[in-house]
DNA sequence: TATGAATGAGGCTTCATTCAT
DNA sequence: GATGAATGAAGCCTCATTCAT
């Protein structure tokens, strides 16, 4: 983080740290400026407000994030075999990027109430493939948002054990035993 | 003279209110004092602080709703009661004071890094409820923490839908369903 | 200071240390009154503001002093005799109530701006009586401003001394000693 | 880039002259930037607190002057050279930078009682000469505490009534005087 | 582009004073 | 007379943002 990387991403790298941390209001712009190695000023050359650094930081990986879940469920044909992929992939990236993990699905900053019904969405993915599922029969029928909600409960909430250090394995061993009990919420 | 315990409750529950709509950082002195119809200095005669005042409501309420819930727990024998009883009672609270259970179990405020092992904690009575069961054989063995996660996040999220609306029915109507899917996932 | 004094007096007496131990504007109602022992309200019983309160303890005893002061001059004929007269009765006051003496002489509170031309005033006391003397030819001719000056910077930095506890005798057992002193300098 | 160099001068000139006037707790961080000239929050690049402004003004001074008296003191071989040296230095101080004489020995802020042993003292070195001078019989024996006061005060008491316009002359050609009265006060 | 000093609105808190009891 | 809760102005300080260099 010293000095290789272009200065914006280090902004953005470093803001997205001190977000996770310690909250959006609570990280200032000092902050991130000494965090990052730069001057106060810097920061407004890339962004021009912190709240539109907070927004870029969610919004730019939160949609992609929501793109790749769908691809995936796309490329797969049974509503087991695309709930399985979608899992593996919460896992995975978790354990590959902790900390955006964190400030796209856990954390309680305000972002989440800029979310529009068009951006593409990790739990609309989900609750459509769920939707789907039961209007083919392949899991039991009822409110397909209070499934989508258990699903997702049920996986996030093991991260955020991981996150604690309660859970102790990486989440990607325990993609088996989260997809198992999804299924088993599912299938009724 | 003047009793100061009524003022004390609307400052409680007014600022309650807005530490779950924007959160504690985000909600100032004057807002509270507005909201409440008192001076910004009446504050000060019941709460040392806003952060006092943010740690009184969160530690009081967390406590005595995990005390309430392993109250229930011990009553029961079987693990299946004691993880019935418990659900019941999260969707009972969630129905019956939606703010005060946003606050205690969802707001992502700072309160929780406070809480230490001493206190009574609900996610602590639901482990030692699973943990028994998975010795007894209750329920299929695996690791405590996950599973707890699993039920926690089970719950929870559902909550957080109800709270969005995109959940539209009560959460106690919803207990039959939570508690069969919160069993499946712990019967394996 | 419990209780057998009457609330007026016990105020006063609280007032006066604590003003002069952390200063007037330092000293707070609430100080006050919960060192004397009383409900803040009820200092206004009493005085009408605290600005009131400082003046009153240090106008009164202000006055007083000097006329003591100007009374023990008059009773003596000498300069010589005037000004011993006058020492003695400076250490005498500090020793038997050094909070006052401190609170009058010493603290550089904004109280001494207020005192007019006509109030009794210990420093004009000992003027007048120098700049009789320097008339009469019983001391050596000079600004007697100056001389005043001297002669009390002398013995009330000894006072200061005491007070700090770099002196450790009483001040009436050095009272020769400032006499004596004080005699030389105005002598010439 | 823009140089704080000046503005931090300003406020400390600026801070210094009201602290004399109206007093440390009396002089707001509003007083301050609307004489300098500055907005409020400029005081903080410079200073962490106004404390530490009041401080940092107070101790770097105080400690200089020690220093300048106790260099002049080493250079003179006999008592009253020494003291003759110091007093001169005194007025000459006073005539030059009256509010700051003020500020480090005569107005009572809190500062003198955060003075510690190790620090250079005008005091000390004083009684330093005047326990030497003692020692060597060039002076009276005595209690050197005692007589360091007396000297002390002899001479702020003079700059007092300087201040007050009761004294007329500068210090400087006051200073034969000065001098001559406490040589008289220590010799006996 | 980068720097960091300067701005100034606004936050938290204190406290002299008032007032209902 | 006394009590202490309530008021609200004002104080100190923070911090997002601007701007001279």
């Amino acid at each position: 983080m010293r000095d290789g990387a272009p200065t914006k991403a280090k902004i953005a790298r470093t803001a997205l740290g001190l977000f996770v941390k310690q909250g959006v209001t609570e990280t200032t712009i000092k902050d991130i400026a000494r965090a990052a190695g730069v001057a106060e000023g810097a920061l407004y050359r890339h962004y021009p407000s912190k709240e539109a650094l907070a927004w870029d930081l969610f919004s730019t990986s939160f949609a992609a994030f929501a793109r790749e879940l769908d691809d995936l469920q796309r490329q797969r044909a049974t509503t087991r075999a695309k709930l399985e992929a979608m899992i593996r992939q919460f896992c995975a990236f978790f354990d590959r990027d902790r900390t955006l993990f964190t400030y796209l699905l856990l954390a309680q900053h305000g972002q989440l109430a800029r979310v529009t019904p068009e951006m593409p969405n990790p739990t609309e993915v989900l609750r459509s493939v769920i939707a789907r599922g039961m209007a083919r029969k392949e899991i039991s029928k009822g409110d397909p948002d209070v499934a989508t909600a258990m699903v997702m409960g049920l996986v996030l909430q093991v991260a955020v054990g991981r996150l604690y250090g309660r859970v102790t394995r990486d989440l990607s061993s325990l993609a088996d035993s989260l997809v198992a009990a999804a299924w088993r919420v599912l299938k009724g």
